[in-house]
RNA sequence: UCCGCAGUAGCUCAAUGGUAGAGCAUCCGGCUGUUAACCGGAAUGUUGUAGGUUCGAGUCCUACCUGCGGAGCCA
């Protein structure tokens, strides 16, 4: 018999009368007396669940039939038939159900179905794709991420996959993990008593990457459009909704391109995902509205069919100045120079703009050092996408190309030169104009879905304190 | 890391300082082409941990642990 997937048999796809057999988890079990049961079997395919009508005739019937419980791992045969009841076009008429895994313990099995708190579930989190929230988000985030990449690949990109131990310094993106095979409680010394990295794997001290920027640069540089998508690793001691300590990110980069064809791209890459996920994830994302966030749906066609403002910098710390001259109330003064907080990220996107905003040319002492400098010698060609409802979604630059200027960056933030001896070789050998942007993939799901906590939207969230399964 | 709130049955939650309960899940029975079905019954507890106050603590106090929210850091 044809394995088919319960997608496909919801959808009648092997046509009507037609033999299949769907292979899954049971979700439910309702018994009708009149000599059937209605087994629900879900295989993560799609977001609703196929019902196999299960009749008394089967052998093994009142034996193993009826004693299913949730998450049950179940065969079933049968002819693919219209639905008597409402609620699905298709079911199965089952002529076997081979139980294949029964639940050990019912009383106990922790995903009864039932609503469960999102807390709860993350101390289930290997058993939590079997919830219709989890997953809508497992199928979310695969869509997502193979939109990311179909986009780019459409559009001529090269995906590079950029190291994830790193002996680069830190470009100031964070505290960064140690990667080290010296043994911690009794390290090698140096004379003066410090540990000695030049006997450790590397022979220098490792970390795990916190961006992949520095070096898809290098194969900007060479290849002209290409884009890293992986995870990246903080080791803040975040403990918020929107942290993790491990997150995959993507990040575009451009050989000559200025920060307003960076601000292009951002636009043209936000709209494609989130139009491929519209088109794609239709059951999902209206599970999402339904139950998640109300307005997910409106919000995302919106930003779809919307063009983003553009504006400087100096003229948003005008704006906010204005509103606040006009009564509007911030937490945070305004004043040039200083970092917009979301309070003002908020205020320019939602209410003045009404649509996705993209702010550009920071003042260069709140950014990295890589920006490149404008001609006004105060602000750096760098750029925010603000969005309604979130604030801050991407945030990107037209990166300094040129090598005396970027020396003077290094030295004014105090770091070395020497470490960067790579990337300012890319500003001595055909260095040419570039920009890219840098998207956290995570929030990007969040702001989709409607999803309130970072942790609940990876399969596997790392967190201080938290590294389980 | 700082501030705040919370922790009671497998899950979600009740319980004036005075006998620890309900819904769901589970098990048993009934009923029905059922739809997170419905009806009846049963079983289910170291009230986060350790101290303290009290005749008596789930309830009040202290410390710790864990979770959540906010802030900072940021993606």
């Amino acid at each position: 018999m044809p394995h088919v997937s319960v997608a496909d048999a919801l959808k009648g796809t092997p046509g009507p009368d037609a033999e299949v057999t769907v292979k899954g988890w049971v979700r439910t079990r309702r018994d009708s007396k009149g000599g059937f049961s209605f087994v629900a079997v879900n295989d993560g395919s799609s977001f609703d669940s196929v019902q196999v009508v299960a009749a008394k005739e089967l052998p093994n019937y009142a034996g193993q039939v009826m004693h299913l419980t949730a998450g049950c791992s179940v065969v079933c045969t049968g002819k693919l038939v219209r639905s008597q009841g409402k609620g699905q076009a298709f079911e199965i008429q089952a002529s076997a159900v081979e139980v294949v895994g029964t639940v050990d313990d019912p009383d106990t099995y922790p995903i009864s179905p039932k609503q469960h708190s999102f807390e709860y579930l993350r101390e289930v989190a290997h058993l939590r794709p079997r919830t219709n929230t989890f997953g809508a988000v497992a199928r979310v985030r695969h869509t997502l991420a193979n939109a990311v990449h179909r986009f780019f690949h459409e559009n001529g990109f090269l995906w590079v996959h950029t190291p994830i131990i790193t002996t680069s310094d830190a470009e100031g993106a964070g505290q960064m993990f140690k990667v080290s095979t010296l043994d911690a409680a009794n390290p090698p010394r140096t004379p003066s008593g410090t540990v000695d990295y030049a006997k450790d794997f590397f022979g220098k001290p490792a970390s795990l990457t916190v961006s992949g920027q520095l070096d898809v640069e290098t194969y900007c540089m060479a290849l002209s459009k290409v884009y890293t998508f992986g995870p990246t690793f903080r080791a803040e001691n975040s403990n918020t909704p929107r942290h993790l300590a491990e997150f995959w990110m993507i990040e575009p980069e451009v050989a000559f391109a200025d920060l307003a064809a960076d601000a292009d791209l951002a636009e043209a890459f936000l709209k494609s995902i989130f139009k491929t996920l519209l088109n794609e994830r239709p059951e999902d994302m209206k599970f999402f509205a339904d139950r998640i966030d109300k307005g997910c749906i409106a919000r995302l066609e919106a930003f779809v069919d919307s063009s983003f403002e553009r504006v400087t910098y100096t003229d948003a710390i005008a704006i906010l100045e204005k509103a606040a001259a006009g009564g509007k109330k911030f937490e945070f003064p305004v004043s040039w120079g200083m970092d917009l907080q979301t309070e003002h990220e908020r205020y320019l996107t939602e209410e003045h703009v009404g649509r996705p905003v993209v702010v550009m040319n920071y003042p260069k002492d709140i950014k990295a050092f890589y920006m490149r400098l404008n001609d006004d010698e105060k602000t750096v060609a760098a750029m925010d996408v603000l969005a309604p409802g979130i604030g801050e979604i991407i945030g990107g630059s037209q990166r300094e190309d040129r090598l005396d200027v970027l020396d003077r960056r290094i030295v004014e933030m105090d770091m070395d030169p020497a470490a960067y001896w790579w990337y300012r070789d890319l500003r001595r050998y055909g260095s040419v104009p570039h920009a890219g942007f840098g998207l956290g993939f995570e929030r990007t799901i969040m702001y989709a879905t409607g999803m309130q906590n970072v942790r609940d939207v990876i399969p596997f969230p790392r967190t201080p304190g938290h590294a389980e399964f």
